[in-house]
DNA sequence: AGGCTAATGTCAGTCGCTGACATGAGACAA
DNA sequence: TTGTCTCATGTCAGCGACTGACATTAGCCT
């Protein structure tokens, strides 16, 4: 029962004040099981397939009390998503701002795939956060829920661009635009590579890279040459400029 | 079956069999009364705020008519929707196979908002397709819904631009790069229109020309210009290149 | 121990949506 | 006209995501 471990809250705790609680982590326990618990059901039996009272009863709580821990059925599945976005958003405040914006941009997500493991460890194995992923990408409720998730996030990281360079966001609709058309390429790629056979993190990565190298050349006139030859992690040359 | 359904869609209806069909008007104009009376309702009362008793009991039958009508709340918010996404592809498919792509979408678009009040004449005036553009904009869910349908939307238009050029959609990526960058300016143009104050149409095409015109600058190396003063009309260069 | 509060369970109700069944209003032939 | 025949509609029952209200119970504090 003691099993310590404390506060270990995993979404943003601000724990004014470290206190155990025998309460509290009973509390903690049930979040993270009904969080597990629904996890594993939608990956396995899928996110329509699986009722509320399903993930409920397999914690053996009521229904009443799932309501109570989350506003909703697609909050449990967007747990792991929120903590990989705050994720890349730290990466990319911590990005030298003497970086282009574009660069800047590229730099964070790489940075990001490359500790997404660390960052998700806290709640489950990284092969849950893929796998919810793909389930993400392949529930049409659920995914039109990430689009707009993602449009938010674009907002507030077209603002973190702004000030980086001085701007007004509302002023100068370049932020805004470079974030859209970052993201924009972002969500081919994972939606590439969530229908793909790879679902391992390097394909995403390998991915990510070689489609942030090839939407400058693909922005330009027009294309006559077949598909540029290149294949993984090769540095190529990034956007125009 | 008899009657070959024919008619009934209101949307893109081939009309093989001229048949008045004395039911089928009946059909027609109680489809266009609860599509009307959605609108109407959504727009001045809010979607959420609207249930579809209160749809059905505007127009008089019951709930469960509505459903025979449209597959669920959602659909009847998209229908101009639908219609004016439709008309895009057709301007899209009407450019001269010599433009480069992204003219070819930067033409098709702005051809399609030039002619919009037409294609939404036959349903509703063209106030009334503004108005429910904003409200998918500010409706939570419906904006989550409007971005999975672009998405899809985007698919399908990355399909006919590498037709144009003669390339593999799944071999090539640059199709599918080229619209998800553009579709994403176009969803920051559709933003800012929406959350502003000027509602009509010429501000949105105006918008819309002035950021696919500044994406190109935007995109490149860092910003270190005010915000390249333009305005309206002017055919300013395109993306780099 | 006893009282206070917070976590939980139970119940009832709303809303979107669906299948099943009965009925009535058009279409069509005799 | 009459009589089928079918197709649109209404009614009813039920599921699943939620929510408010109220009762119960378990942790906390003195």
């Amino acid at each position: 029962m003691k099993t310590a471990t404390a506060a270990a809250a995993p979404q943003q705790a601000p724990a004014p004040a470290p206190r155990p609680g025998l309460r509290e982590r009973k509390k903690q326990r049930t979040r993270d099981a009904l969080l597990r618990a629904a996890l594993e059901l939608f990956i396995t039996r899928g996110y329509e397939q699986t009722t509320v009272d399903d993930i409920a009863r397999a914690v053996g709580v009521s229904q009443r009390t799932f309501f109570r821990y989350f506003p909703g059925k697609e909050e449990v599945a967007f747990a792991m998503q929120d903590m990989v976005e705050a994720h890349f958003m730290t990466s990319l405040r911590a990005r030298p701002a003497d970086e282009p914006p574009l660069e800047a941009l590229r730099r964070a997500v790489l940075d990001c795939w490359d500790s997404v493991r660390e960052a998700v460890a806290s709640i489950a194995p990284l092969e849950l956060y893929l796998r919810m992923f793909r389930t993400i990408e392949s529930t049409p409720v659920l995914l039109a829920t990430h689009l707009r998730r993602s449009m938010e996030k674009e907002e507030h990281i077209a603002a973190v661009l702004a000030e980086r360079e001085g701007l007004d966001v509302d002023a100068d609709p370049r932020p805004r635009l470079v974030v859209a058309a970052f993201g924009g390429v972002l969500r081919v790629t994972g939606r590439l590579w969530s229908t793909g056979e790879d679902l391992t993190l390097e394909g995403l990565r390998a991915l990510t890279v070689r489609y942030l190298d090839q939407v400058g050349t693909a922005l330009a006139g027009s294309w006559r040459t077949p598909d540029p030859p290149d294949r993984a992690g090769a540095p190529a040359g990034r956007a125009d400029a």
